[in-house]
RNA sequence: GGCGCCGUAGCCAAGUGGUAAGGCCGCAGACUGCAAAUCUGCCAUUCAUCGGUUCGAUUCCGAUCGGCGCCUCCA
């Protein structure tokens, strides 16, 4: 079943529902520039794309999703250079960037296994493609869009009249002092215009450099993702994503270059997500409120608790980070899995006291799923679709109290349950066995109970407590277990 | 100066021109050898403030207060 899926553009700044025509979305985002951890500021973008392909591939749509890694930038070189000498060669400084950007591409890939971020299907490295951006580059020069000076060539934002609709500028009204002095940029009085941007940028001293028909230089920020898009997902994107602070000056000028050189349409959809605050106060390393997925795990944060909190929360709602709101994400999700493993259970003999209401289960079921998924193709609206969930796992969790559900309802749901895993990958099926240890444990503190030696059956209950499993009685007398 | 966002209970948060979803926390019961889980009930006469439009506004309009973003570093 094809489900349909709307998204907030920023191009059009509404929600718009996801092409329907093509058999497969081709998306693009704007991957890690690897010089360092990511935080988790980044990480939440990550997140968000993630919960948008796979709510997308949950809807039944087939996806392409390409993800580029930029391994050349200011920042890279910066890092990977000091402590060259000043003589060092064009080979050792390659190699020097590429030791930093391959050391941090591999941490962000292990962040991505951590938070079960589904792996892009390609993941282009910019330094891979710096024939594809010269080529580029050469064409826009060829059709007016771009001049050289000096060794560099920079973009003719006056010839690309839509320059500035996707971040909405009006020129007229920019402040003029806006771009002055924000820029230490030396080569900035070298353009026509101020605003005008670089596509190449000449060679300084103590860089990694590249060959190219301006002289030795390496590529500008904006032109690499124009070029690995085009290059792994053809000449048109269906949605491009990334961080709201990427709108402008990077994604605009994306668009420069890519329909200025195919001479079309580039990108359907422009879809952004918000950025995270830190307990109230935007994350910088100097107010020592900058963490890493590292830095949570260390202090004993569930990687998957986290990534619930960015996904129960709407992606383009400034998110304000707390321990504590890490801590309600945790027990929300305690109550899912805890309702996961009763489904998986047999019923429990029926129960006593207040009933609200009678319901239908599977016709309850379907209400749920029906809400879930209105609220999913509603911009990703997770709060709501979570409410739905929530709201069954009350109802059928009364309903289970006083009538059990047979073993179809419960497969029902579990049906359900994974249905809305594969968007949230927080409540999986539970696998693995307890070790023999364990095993005899249980069986020992079972004999207990049947004596009714209470003490020994708590000192059981502590000992296998110790090795990380939590036992659960039943009213049937049976014992469950989940991993602490 | 230009463009734009946000302000809903202790915390997080959805939402609509027709009288406030959901989660966390908390309280009182039920069940229970203990524990966990679960259930029942309670937890915003009110949606920053003040006006306006309307039969009716949290939802539309205006103003005010407060928080925030972008206008070529940035997820």
């Amino acid at each position: 079943m094809v489900r349909s899926i709307s998204l907030f553009n920023t191009l059009a700044r509404k929600v718009e529902p996801v092409a329907g025509a093509s058999d497969q979305i081709r998306i693009y985002t704007c991957g890690p520039t690897v010089y360092n951890f990511a935080h988790i500021g980044n990480l939440r973008t990550f997140l968000f794309q993630d919960l948008m392909k796979r709510t997308l591939r949950a809807a039944g749509r087939n996806v392409r999703h390409c993800m580029n890694i930029t391994d050349v930038e200011d920042k890279i070189i910066r890092d990977s250079q000091k402590d060259l000498p000043a003589d060092a060669t064009n080979e050792q400084r390659h190699g020097a960037m590429s030791t930093l950007t391959v050391r941090y591409t591999q941490a962000f890939l292990e962040d991505l296994e951590t938070l079960r971020i589904q792996r892009p299907d390609v993941m282009p490295r910019a330094t891979d493609h710096i024939p594809h951006m010269i080529r580029l580059v050469k064409d826009l020069e060829a059709k007016g869009l771009a001049y050289a000076r000096e060794g560099s060539v920079y973009y003719r934002i006056a010839a690309f009249p839509d320059y500035g609709a996707l971040a909405h500028l009006d020129k007229e009204g920019m402040r003029q002092g806006a771009s002055e002095g924000a820029s230490g940029d030396a080569d900035e009085y070298e353009r026509d215009a101020a605003s005008d941007f670089v596509l190449w940028k000449a060679v300084k001293d103590g860089e990694p450099w590249w060959d190219s028909p301006w002289g030795p230089g390496r590529p500008g920020w904006h032109i690499e993702c124009s070029a690995m898009g085009i290059e792994h997902l053809g000449e048109h994107v269906d949605i491009h994503t990334g961080g709201v602070d990427l709108i402008f000056p990077h994604h605009e000028n994306e668009i420069a270059q890519s329909e200025g050189c195919l001479g079309h349409r580039w990108v359907d959809a422009w879809v952004h997500g918000e950025f995270l605050m830190v307990e109230g106060e935007k994350m910088s390393k100097s107010l020592g409120n900058f963490f890493t997925l590292r830095d949570l795990i260390e202090k004993g944060v569930d990687p998957i608790a986290f990534r619930f909190a960015m996904q129960s929360n709407h992606y383009r709602k400034l998110y304000n980070f707390s321990f504590e709101g890490l801590k309600a994400a945790e027990n929300a999700l305690k109550r899912i899995r805890a309702f996961r493993r009763r489904m998986e259970d047999e019923g429990a003999p029926a129960g006593q006291g207040e009933w609200k209401e009678a319901l239908d289960p599977r016709q309850r079921l379907a209400q749920a799923r029906e809400e879930y998924w209105a609220a999913m193709g509603d911009d990703l609206n997770t709060p709501e679709a979570l409410a739905a969930l929530f709201t069954l796992i009350s109802d059928l969790n009364a309903h289970d109290d006083r009538v059990a559900l047979g073993r179809e309802e419960r497969d029902e749901v579990l049906a359900f349950l994974d249905e809305t895993d594969s968007i949230f990958a927080a409540w999986p099926k539970e696998t693995g066995s307890l070790d023999a240890q364990v095993e005899a444990l249980i069986e020992a503190r079972k004999a207990a109970k049947t004596a009714k030696d209470w003490p020994e059956a708590d000192r059981l209950r502590h000992a296998i407590q110790a090795l990380g499993i939590v036992l659960e009685d039943r009213k049937d007398g049976s014992v469950g277990w989940r991993r602490a």
